[in-house]
DNA sequence: GTCTATATGCAGATAGAC
DNA sequence: GTCTATCTGCATATAGAC
C-alpha cells in the first residue's frame, strides 16, 4: 500500500489488527475473563484507546465472531472446492478435532467452551456465539442433502454436531487428546456405512 | 432436634444450608458470574457473613462438589440397589438427559459447563470440577466390566460419557431439547447391540 | 487518531461492634 | 455467631489533552 491511506482506512485496518490480535485471547481465556488490559496488551494498542475502534466489549465479541464466520466461510468454500464429494467434505470436517486435538485437550472447543459460558445468563452475547455452529451447520446440512438426498439432512448434521462436541468436551475435561484418533475413527465408519448403504 | 445444638453443630448447619441453597445458583449463572451478592440473597445468609462459613469462593466452590458428590454416589448406590442388571443401570444414566432435557437447554450440563468456564484458565478449580466426572466415569467402567467382560471397559465408558455431553453442548448451543429422545435412542440402541454381541 | 488520566461501580475479602 | 460498614483492587467505560 504505497499511497498515503486516507483516516477512514487507517480506523479499519486498526480496528482489523484488534480482532485478529485477540481472537486467539479470546479463545484461551473466554469472554468474562478476558479483560481490557489483556486485549491492549495482545494488540499493542493502549487500554483506553480501544474504545476508539469500539463502543463495547460487546461490540468486541461480536466483530471477533464475526471475523471468525468469514474465515470459516472462506474454508468452507475452499474445501467445496478442492475435494470432490461430499463424503470427503464431511471427513474433512471431522479432521478438524484431530489437527486441533492439542489446543481442544487446553482449551475446550472455540466454540463450545464460548457458548457454554455466554449461554447461562447473558443470551444477547450468546446469540452472537451461535452464529458460529450456524454456519457449520448449514454447510453440512448442504453435503448430507449431496451424500444422501431423501434422508433428513439437518438431524444427520446435528448429530455429527453432537459427535464432535462430546469429544471435544471430554478431551477437555480430563485433558487428554489420545481418544480423538479412535472417536474420529468411529464417526467416519458410520459415515462410509451411511454412504454404502446409498 | 429438641436437645439445644452445641455451636458447632450449628455451624455446620448452616454451612450446609448456605450450599445446598446455591447449588442451583451455581449451574445457573456458573462459577465467574456467581457473586457474594447472589450467594447471600439465594440462602439468606448476610452478605459478610458468609466468611464465616468460608474463607475463600473457591472453598464455596470446593463444597458445593463435594455436596454433588455426595448426592451423586448416593444416587448411584440407589440405582446398582435398585436394577438388575448393568444394561438397566447404564440406560437410567442415559435416561438422566431426557429427565433434565429442559434444563439443559437453558443452562447446558452442570457438569460440562463449569468445566468449560473454569478449564482454560484456572486449573485448581477445574481440578476440583473434574471430580464430579471421575464419580459417573468409575461407575460406568464398573457396569461395562459386568456388561462386557473382557472389552476395554475405559474406552466404553468414555465414549458414552462423549454421547452424552455432545448431547447437552448441542441441546444447549440451539436452546431446543426435542433432539435429545431421539439421540438417546440411538444410544441405548448401540448399547443393546453390544450387548447382544455377548 | 493517540494516549493518559480518571470516573464509576462492583467484585472478593475483612474488621470490629454487638 | 450475626451483621454492618468498609477496605482494596480491578473491571468497564469516559473525558479531554495532545
Amino acid at each position: 500500500m504505497v499511497a498515503p491511506m486516507v483516516a477512514r482506512e487507517k480506523t479499519a485496518q486498526q480496528r482489523q489488527h484488534i480482532i485478529e490480535s485477540i481472537d486467539e485471547l479470546l479463545y484461551h481465556k473466554g469472554f468474562n475473563l478476558m479483560s481490557f488490559t489483556d486485549i491492549a496488551r495482545a494488540s499493542g494498542v493502549p487500554r483506553g484507546n480501544i474504545y476508539y475502534y469500539f463502543k463495547s466489549k460487546e461490540e468486541i465479541l461480536a466483530a471477533v465472531i464475526e471475523y471468525r464466520l468469514d474465515q470459516t466461510s472462506r474454508m468452507l468454500a475452499q474445501w467445496d472446492a478442492d475435494l470432490d464429494s461430499p463424503q470427503e467434505r464431511i471427513k474433512r470436517f471431522t479432521q478438524i478435532v484431530v489437527n486441533e486435538k492439542a489446543n481442544v485437550a487446553k482449551y475446550g472447543c472455540p466454540m463450545g467452551s464460548l457458548n457454554a459460558e455466554l449461554g447461562k445468563v447473558q443470551p444477547k452475547l450468546k446469540k452472537i456465539s451461535k452464529t458460529q455452529f450456524d454456519i457449520f451447520k448449514n454447510w453440512l446440512k448442504k453435503q448430507f442433502k449431496l451424500l444422501l438426498p431423501g434422508q433428513d439432512a439437518e438431524m444427520l448434521a446435528t448429530h455429527l454436531l453432537i459427535q464432535m462436541q462430546g469429544i471435544a468436551s471430554i478431551v477437555h475435561v480430563y485433558g487428554d487428546d489420545s481418544l480423538v484418533d479412535g472417536e474420529v475413527d468411529v464417526i467416519n465408519h458410520w459415515l462410509d456405512m451411511l454412504a454404502a448403504s446409498q
